[in-house]
DNA sequence: TGACAATATGGTAAAATAGCCAAGTGAGGA
DNA sequence: TCCTCACTTGGCTATTTTACCATATTGTCA
């Protein structure tokens, strides 16, 4: 590998990065369809407010979702939704996982 | 969330955790079509043997690759194909964040 | 059996990440 | 104008991750 190619793999693996996190997956989750403020995101999750303030610029960074300002709140919304489609990767992965389990204990 | 909740987002961002390094990212295209022994990985990388090793282990313990001995060597595939299209959406999303900077320095 | 080749594993230091508290910013209402 | 609400940022510590070196382990071949 080249230090090109190299970058490039760097790059695409920072946007893996932003999203291997439990609560940063359930934004990006429940950001699709609806955007919604940093109170609510904060709500359902239950950390502090800070923390979810910096999840969300991860995410942000990476480009994945986008924020607008209304009044005093701060709406996030989904900006790529093809993101989306890493859960449905990530399930087959898991079901595999999980029926390989179940032969070994037969 | 409740516990159950957060269990279940916790096992899929391990799954993107396992992917979210350059290295394994790499391994992980790589090995989309033909399998290859840790060597080979290892010469393309250019990382230590150990690395590389541990690198592929983070991969199978995921559930994302396996392994299979032939004699000396040890020679891992890709378990899940549909990994790959995380490029794919990964690829979507660094398009979008040029087109952005672009649109700045005009 | 002995030696070597291909991997895996244990240990460790450095770097990155996570999450809390406290302090700063900015818009809207009293 | 001053206060408050909704966030963001800085600072800090605990934890995790990474990558190297040295040390097993395991299969092959002489």
């Amino acid at each position: 590998m080249d230090a090109k190619q190299k970058k490039r793999y760097e790059v695409r693996a920072n946007v893996l990065k932003a999203l291997a996190h439990p609560s940063r997956l359930f934004m990006v989750e429940e950001l699709s369809g609806k955007s919604r403020c940093v109170c609510e995101l904060r709500e359902m999750i239950g950390d502090d407010f800070s923390t979810v303030s910096k999840h969300l610029s991860v995410l942000k960074n990476a480009g994945i979702v986008q924020d607008t300002k209304q009044g005093t709140q701060v709406y996030y919304s989904l900006k790529i939704p093809c993101v989306l489609n890493f859960f449905t990767c990530a399930e087959k992965v898991l079901k595999q996982n999980l029926a390989e389990q179940k032969k070994i204990l037969e």
